[in-house]
DNA sequence: CTCTCGATGCGCT
DNA sequence: GCGCATCGAGAGA
């Protein structure tokens, strides 16, 4: 499997967010991978963005993205929850696609360990939950994608344009753009996409 | 099925 | 102190 390089990640952040969709999240868990096909991503993107945590400047939380791309932000959030997000544009420019979803290609019997009781879609449908399949916490804040061995991103199955539905992020404060941007991105109709609330 | 609410820790005002 | 890029349980229809 060929993994996404330095350069993959430093574009344009919709862009990135686009093409992401197909691509394969992998987790070296011991020893395996665990493995899935992302189906649902939002885009962040920088100063601009009220609902984007760089939007009020650097801080020690968000200094991740303020640098190179093709680093893992992991952030944790309502007490309880953490959320994996890949770093975008280049040096400088604060940016960063969330993973929303996964579709389980591998591993599959350790992410149902890690969920306790939940199987099915509700394995990796949500930007926490796959976070708990893929044990994914903050210890994995900053590590390099690209280079790094704990995890990464390999090309997968192209998605289609047809395929592709766009609407406003979930969950987000903000100004009427952070609000109504269309940079929640998923692949239409795929049972693992997250439900909106 | 839908809706509401509490959990729970920390970053930032 | 306030609010949070969420989730799961429980109530009601």
């Amino acid at each position: 499997m060929t993994r996404l390089k330095r350069d993959f990640y430093a574009r344009d952040t919709l862009t990135v967010a686009r093409d992401l969709l197909g691509q394969r999240m992998v987790r070296r868990w011991r020893d395996q991978e665990l493995v899935g096909r992302i189906v649902e991503v939002e885009a962040y993107v920088g100063q601009g963005d009220e609902a984007c945590h760089a939007s009020r400047g650097r801080t020690a939380r968000n200094e991740v993205m303020f640098g190179p791309p093709g680093y893992a932000y992991v952030y944790f959030v309502y007490g309880m929850h953490h959320c994996f997000n890949v770093v975008t544009e280049p040096n400088g420019f604060a940016a960063a696609v969330l993973i929303r979803a996964l579709e389980p290609l591998a591993g599959i019997e350790v992410m149902l360990a890690h969920r306790k009781g939940r199987q099915g879609v509700e394995l990796t449908n949500g930007p926490a939950k796959l976070c708990y399949a893929l044990d994914i916490d903050r210890s994995l804040n900053g590590t390099d994608l690209v280079m790094g061995q704990q995890v990464w991103i390999e090309r997968g199955q192209a998605v289609d344009e047809g395929l592709v539905a766009r609407g406003p992020r979930v969950g987000v404060r903000g100004d009427e753009h952070a609000l109504t941007a269309p940079w929640r991105l998923w692949i239409r109709d795929h049972p693992y996409v997250s439900k909106a609330r």
